[in-house]
DNA sequence: TTGACATTAGATCGAGCGTTCGATAATGTC
DNA sequence: GACATTATCGAACGCTCGATCTAATGTCAA
């Protein structure tokens, strides 16, 4: 016996999806209650507001999201290997959770005070992960680079953009691109005698 | 004796910040209207609709965005070094057409079939002037990556997301940041024996 | 069967949206 | 000075938005 999916999680499904699609603003509650085949109002008693519903989705999201990085980032491993791990792990969370993080890039402009600092907060602690591993790396002399901060915003531009280009249906397949990827940061951050 | 600016160009600029800061739907014309003091019958007869004011905005700037990278593609120099400047090209556009760049970095699921293919021109354009210096670092060995593609979209990522993180009233002056950045890509592409 | 409660549907609200219209004011042309 | 053109305006239109209210339905213990 399957046990139907709560009409929670379903709704908060269909959200993601429209709007990672057409955007916070560019989704009505009419759209999503359509597609469900509910009406407007259930959506209202699950969540209190469109926004309550942007922020449900946010928070789900943030919290396995940040955990695994976090998770990486406390082994105890090779600093470089550490650092690669990291790379993987949030490339493959890129995957796995695309849309979501697509909502948050494109339309946290949307989000109330309230989402906004909890938004801001997830960024800041992905921040402090790569700074943190960064700083282990230039202690051992593998990163030449004056501004640890700089190169993290460089490391994530990187990573971010993966999920603005990559597409599952292209010719190269999601561990192909991550080897790339992560020699791509590796080179980068060792600033070598260029 | 000092030319007033050309009403035409007081709703582009107006309407641009506007539209960079809160985003295209969750602009009103009567925002823009409100803004400059103008009634909103004024914005319909310069811009026939609130999308010709975006197809506006886009095509002004993508025109010297893209002509600036042209130039300096087609310069002779050893290939790193205009490889080099196209970065610090670039990343001035980035500064000065910031707020242009995000409208439509964010903004481009709002664009009718129009406007969507000329952004879409605009981004592959660019791809293929790195595409293209990309190839010419690889024929002389200076690239040892077997995909230029992921390369390519790995810089772009990069120099995309500076304008997303750098405030020009920060720590950082633009020009230590377009140096930090220049070295992290020249790292990153050389793929060294790692 | 009844009553309490959770869940649902549908009508409805005021506000705001993009857009249109007809009229007025300013400017240029002969 | 008459006339065409351009620039500007206020008022309104039809529509969609997020949100709310009311009433109906389903569930299940007592």
């Amino acid at each position: 016996m399957v046990q139907p999916t709560p009409m929670k999680d379903q709704i908060l499904s269909v959200a993601t999806d429209l709007f990672a699609a057409k955007g916070f603003k560019g989704t009505s509650i009419r759209d999503i209650s359509n597609a469900l085949g509910i009406s407007i109002s259930n959506l209202y008693h699950y969540f209190g507001s469109k926004e309550g519903l942007l922020l449900a989705i946010l928070q789900r999201t943030s919290e396995t999201l940040l955990d695994d990085l976090q998770r990486v980032s406390e082994m105890e491993l090779e600093p470089l290997e550490r650092f690669k791990r990291l790379i993987e792990t949030h490339l493959r969370q890129c995957r796995d959770f695309g849309k979501e993080t697509r909502i948050f890039m494109l339309d946290k402009e949307h989000l109330s005070r309230e989402g906004d600092r909890a938004n801001r907060q997830i960024q800041r602690r992905v921040l402090a992960i790569y700074l943190k591993e960064l700083g282990t790396l230039a202690n051992r002399g593998l990163v030449t680079s004056r501004n640890l901060k700089v190169l993290a915003f460089n490391v994530l531009g990187v990573i971010n953009w993966y999920l603005r280009w990559y597409r599952p249906d292209g010719p190269l397949s999601h561990d192909e691109v991550t080897e790339e990827i992560t020699a791509f940061i590796l080179n980068g951050i060792r600033g070598a005698d260029i």
